[in-house]
DNA sequence: TCTGGGGTCCTAGGACCC
DNA sequence: TCTGGGGTCCTAGGACCC
């Protein structure tokens, strides 16, 4: 059996812990420059305040019914992921981190020896009562069904007290006529909107379609799909997975129209992404930088512009990254132009271990223990406390965060005192 | 005025090679 | 009329996820 272990409206439950006052209230979570919305309460929620919402749609209705919203404080979030991924680790062996708030358990190698579904309730409860974060469970024999469990242990709270098994065909049948085929995992918009129009409704309409037609429109991605939902697994937990690609972007709080300016930020994301690609000890053989207009403005005409370079020699150097995008940059940037979002991505990534010595340039040894001093400083005293010196970054640029929580966990000065 | 960020997989089509 | 065949690699674009 596999399990589907997820925090309930993560973000908000981790301002939450620090804020118990707040429990039963409307609460939100805002992205970058306090744009829009990326995570709600139930109560906020409940006042029809959607996912992805732009904040200054809903300002009224946030004043009005008291709404407590908070800046995104990922660094507090991060680390509440690690308390809660290590508590799992301590009494599951096998396991997938699926995303910042998800993780699968593979109990197929695991014996426990107490009903699974009582199993789960228990690591709820340690869960909870280590790092104050409240989880739900799906449990099923695969991982699309895992998904189904744990939507509706999270549905129906009372019922489930947040833990769902489905281990008999009968239950299987009742989860897959009762969910809508949008809420499936792997369905998107475009496909329900298919799938509805020949009155393909719920995830059983959804098994009773031919492999042929499943095939020929939804790759063989939806054929998977649908072995797993008749309860053949052909998902496995992948557990340690490097990344294929990693990106760094930012929309900027207001348009920049100098190359000066655009490539500040362009050098501060370049390290910033050569950072995390020496964080899983990997190399990138070519990198990508995007620069685009902002798309919501209805009376310009949108500008969007990529350039791809295939580096001379494999590198993780932030010196060595920073230079070409750089270089990539002033390609495709006509000077004067309004510029709202712009980024890195980091491809063609390896294992440091194979790296390849060019014939016409030697490993830069100095440069690779200089990388590493940097990363320790950065780590201990926070990012950019050292940086090469392109990208200054000086107050005026950080993003708007007016709402910010404290850092109560990464940062000594934030602590919580006891009074 | 104000609209996030970081990923994955699959397919089709073109370039190139033997 | 008739114009080789098969493989790989790369890229763009479209779908999806949190």
């Amino acid at each position: 059996m596999f399990a589907l272990l997820d925090c309930n409206n993560f973000y908000v439950s981790c301002e939450r812990v620090f804020r118990p006052d707040l429990n039963s209230k409307p609460v939100i979570v805002l992205s970058n420059n306090d744009g829009c919305v990326i995570s709600r309460s139930n109560e906020a929620k409940a006042l029809g305040i959607p996912m992805g919402a732009p904040i200054f749609e809903y300002r009224e209705l946030i004043e009005k019914e008291n709404v407590e919203y908070f800046s995104a404080n990922f660094s507090l979030y991060g680390d509440f992921s690690r308390r809660v991924m290590n508590t799992v680790a301590n009494f599951c062996a096998n396991i997938e981190i699926y995303s910042i708030d998800e993780v699968f358990i593979d109990f197929y190698k695991q014996q426990t020896n107490i009903p699974l579904d009582v199993f789960c309730s228990e690591l709820r409860e340690t869960i909870l009562q280590w790092t104050g974060i409240p989880v739900s469970i799906g449990i099923a024999p695969t991982k699309a069904l895992a998904k189904i469990a744990n939507r509706i242990a999270k549905k129906f709270p009372d019922k489930t007290n947040h833990v769902y098994l489905i281990d008999t065909d009968e239950k299987r049948l009742k989860a897959l006529r009762w969910i809508k085929v949008e809420d499936i995992w792997g369905i998107g918009r475009q496909y329900s909107r298919k799938l509805y129009r020949m009155n393909i409704n719920t995830g059983y309409d959804f098994i009773q379609l031919p492999d042929s037609w499943i095939h020929k429109h939804m790759t063989i991605q939806g054929l998977r799909l649908k072995k797993e939902l008749t309860g053949i697994s052909c998902l496995t937990l992948d557990e340690v997975v490097d990344k294929k690609n990693i990106s760094v972007g930012r929309t900027f709080e207001k348009e920049l129209k100098t190359l000066q300016e655009l490539n500040e930020r362009i050098s501060a994301f370049a390290s910033k992404a050569a950072e995390k690609l020496r964080k899983q000890q990997s190399l990138c053989s070519s990198i990508l930088i995007y620069i685009h207009s902002n798309f919501h403005k209805k009376n310009e005409v949108p500008f969007y512009r990529q350039s791809y370079i295939t580096l001379p020699i494999q590198t993780a150097s932030s010196i060595e990254i920073s230079k070409y995008a750089k270089f990539a940059l002033q390609k495709i940037y006509p000077e004067g132009q309004a510029i709202k979002k712009a980024g890195i991505i980091l491809t063609n990534l390896l294992p440091n271990k194979y790296i390849n010595l060019s014939l016409f340039e030697e490993f830069k040894e100095k440069e690779h223990i200089l990388m590493n001093v940097i990363d320790d400083i950065n780590k201990r005293y926070g990012d950019f406390s050292i940086h090469l010196a392109s990208h200054e970054p000086s107050l005026k640029w950080r993003t708007l965060q007016q709402k910010l929580s404290p850092r109560y966990t990464t940062r000594w000065s934030d602590i919580l005192k006891v009074k």
